[in-house]
DNA sequence: TTGTAAGCGTTATCAA
DNA sequence: TTGATAACGCTTACAA
C-alpha cells in the first residue's frame, strides 16, 4: 500500500501538498502541481487508510448499527424478517451517504458502550432499548444516536426514536377481533417491554373499552427459538377450544404458529382466528393470508438514517419523537364469528 | 475518553507500562504495579482507541463481509431470506471471536477493493463473486479471504470457497419432477451466472439423462423485483397450459409465484406443479407447502467463518473448496401426473 | 522491572 | 503556493 509519503517522494514535493490535492483543497495548490500529483495518483492507484485518516481526524466514518438483544449469544439475531430487512435498509442508506457500517449486537449494553466509544463511531443507530439502557448509552455516547423502536419513561433526556404505532396498531386490530365477535383471545408475546408492552396496552384497552370483561384477554409467554415455540403451543394446544382468537405480537410468531395448528387439524379461521403484527413479507403468502399490522422495516431503516444525517451536519438540529403510522391489512386468517341472527 | 498517557501520569509509570499491563503482557511487570495499574483502569473505565490500536499494528480487528450484487443502488439487497441469516450468523461468529464486522455491499468490484484496502480487514468474506471479479480482488487483497457461493473457473488461483452442490441439488428435484411424470418445465432464474449456472446445468442434465427432449426444459428470467416477478409471471400466464411444473432458483421466486399463481386460480399442485431452492423458513409454512431444495444458511456461514480463522491463525492452512452436502424436501407443491394405467 | 522514543499514515497549523 | 513539523493514541524495540 503506498502512502502519501511515499507519493510525495515520487512526485517531488511535501506531503501537505499530496494531502492537499486528494481531498480537494486545491485553492492553495498551483494548477501545475495539481495535474502533477493527479496523474501519479491515477497512476499508483492511490488508497487512503482510513485507520490513519481516523486517527488524525477524531472520527470514524462508520455508521454503527447496534442491538441489545436477549439470548442471542448462541443464536442469529437476523433470522427474522423485520431484522433482516432493517438491516439491509440502513446499508444501503449509509453507503450512499459514504460512510461505513459495523453491526454489533449484544445482550449487554456495557459491550455496546464499549463498542462504540472505542470505535469512535460517528453516528449510531440503536435497536432494542428501553429506559435504563438507554440512558446509559446516552451517557456515554454523546454523537448522534437515533434510536429505532426504542421506549422510555420520562427521565429528562431528550431521545431520538423513530417508532411506530404501536399501540394503536394493536388497539386497531384487537377491535377488529372484537367487533369480529370474538371474546376469547390469546395474547403472545417473546417480552412485555418496550414495543411490546404498548402492543399489550392496545390489546387491553381495545377490551376494556369494548366492555369486556378482563378475562376476555389472557397474556402468554413465547420463546423465540424453534422448540420455545412449539412448547409454548403444545401447551396451548390443551386449552385451545377456550379460545375463539389468537393474537401473535409479531407475523413470525403467527405464521409459525398457524402452520402448527393446522398441521393438528385445527382449521384457521374455522376453528381459530390468528392476527399477527409487522405485516412481512410473508404474511400475504401464506393461506389463509394473515390478517395483521401494517409496517415498513425499509422505511423506518431510511427515516432513522435520514434523522441521523441531519443530526451529523447540523448542530442545532433537535431531538424528535418520529412516529410513523400503521395501517391494518385485513385478510383471510380472522373469522366473523357473529351470530346471523338478530 | 481517557489515554493512555494520561493514565500513565496519573499513575506514576510510564506508557509502556500501562500498555503492557492492558494487554497482559505481565511478565515485564511487578505484581505491585500490575495491582495498582489496575485499580486505577476499572476506576476510570478506560476504553482502547482502536483506532490508534489498528494504526499501531497494522491490522484492524474487522472482519469484512462484502456482497458483489447487481442492482442493489436503489434497493434493500438484504431483503431476501437467504442473505439475512446469512448476515446474522456471520455476525454472530464474529463476534463471538472477539472481531468486529463491517458490511459493504456494491455491485462494483473496484469500490468493494477500495473499501477492503482502505480499512485494512483483518479478513474477508465475499459473496456473489465469479471468475473475473473473484481474480481482481484476490489480486488485490492479500489477506485471508473465503468466498461464499462463489464460481470460477480454473485461473491456476487457488480460491477458498463455502458452496453448495447446486449442480446436485437442481438434478436430483428435477429427476423427481420427471419421476412424477412431468415433461414440460420451466426454469426461472434472475441470473445465468456463478450458482445459478450451474443449477440451471443440473436442471439439463437431468433431463437429458432421462432421455427427454431439450425443449422439456424452458428457461425464463425474471427479475427480483415485486414488477419483475409479476411480469415475467404475467407472460408466463399466457402459455401456462404449455407447462406441468414450474422450478425456481430460489424459494423466494417460487413463493410469491405460488401466490401469484393460486391467485389467478391456478391450482397448485394439481394444475400446476411447482419447486424452490434453498428451504428457506418460509416454504413448509405456505400452502401447499414447497418442495425444495434444502440447504443452511447459518451453517454456510459459520463454516465459512470457520475456514476464514484458521486462515488468519495458521498461516500454513491451505486453500480449499469446501461444498455443503444438499437433500430434498418433497413436501406437497408436485403432483405425480403419471397415468396410473399400465 | 521500567521508561524513552520512534513509528503507524494521515491531518492541520504555521512559517517560509 | 509550498513545506516543516506536531499531533492523533497506541505498540514496540531498545535502552536504562
Amino acid at each position: 500500500m503506498v502512502t502519501i509519503k511515499e507519493l510525495a517522494k515520487m512526485i517531488g514535493v511535501s506531503p501537505t501538498t499530496v494531502s492537499n490535492v486528494i481531498r480537494g483543497k486545491t485553492q492553495e495548490v498551483s494548477q501545475q502541481t495539481i495535474e502533477k500529483v493527479q496523474k501519479v495518483l491515477k497512476e499508483v492507484n492511490y488508497i487512503p487508510n482510513m485507520t490513519a485518516i481516523n486517527l488524525a481526524k477524531n472520527s470514524s466514518n462508520v455508521i454503527g448499527y447496534v442491538m441489545n438483544a436477549k439470548g442471542i449469544i448462541q443464536d442469529n439475531a437476523v433470522k427474522d424478517f423485520f431484522t433482516g430487512e432493517l438491516i439491509g435498509a440502513l446499508e444501503m442508506e449509509i453507503r450512499k451517504a459514504g460512510y461505513y457500517m459495523m453491526i454489533y449486537i449484544s445482550d449487554d449494553v456495557e459491550e455496546i458502550i464499549k463498542f462504540v466509544s472505542s470505535w469512535n463511531v460517528d453516528g449510531l443507530i440503536a435497536l432494542g432499548f428501553t429506559d435504563d439502557n438507554a440512558q446509559k448509552l446516552r451517557e456515554v455516547y454523546k454523537k448522534p444516536l437515533v434510536f429505532i423502536d426504542g421506549h422510555f419513561y420520562d427521565d429528562g433526556n431528550e431521545y431520538t426514536n423513530v417508532g411506530l404505532e404501536d399501540y394503536k396498531g394493536a388497539y386497531e386490530i384487537t377491535q377488529y377481533l372484537i367487533e369480529c365477535g370474538h371474546r376469547r383471545m390469546g395474547f403472545f408475546a417473546n417480552n412485555y417491554i418496550g414495543i411490546n408492552h404498548e402492543r399489550y396496552r392496545g390489546f387491553k384497552d381495545a377490551i376494556k373499552n369494548a366492555g369486556l370483561p378482563e378475562e376476555a384477554g389472557e397474556q402468554f409467554f413465547i420463546e423465540k427459538s424453534e422448540k420455545g415455540i412449539k412448547r409454548c403451543l403444545d401447551e396451548l394446544m390443551i386449552r385451545i377450544s377456550d379460545f375463539s382468537a389468537l393474537f401473535f405480537i409479531s407475523d413470525n410468531f403467527a405464521v409459525v404458529a398457524m402452520d402448527y395448528l393446522m398441521e393438528n387439524g385445527i382449521r384457521i379461521p374455522e376453528d381459530i382466528s390468528v392476527v399477527g403484527f409487522d405485516d412481512a413479507a410473508v404474511a400475504s403468502l401464506v393461506r389463509p393470508k394473515l390478517t395483521t399490522v401494517h409496517q415498513n422495516p425499509t422505511q423506518k431503516g431510511r427515516v432513522a438514517f435520514e434523522k441521523l444525517m441531519k443530526l451529523i451536519n447540523n448542530p442545532d438540529e433537535k431531538a424528535e419523537n418520529i412516529i410513523l403510522p400503521i395501517s391494518l391489512c385485513i385478510r383471510q386468517s380472522v373469522k366473523n364469528i357473529n351470530s346471523r341472527a338478530i
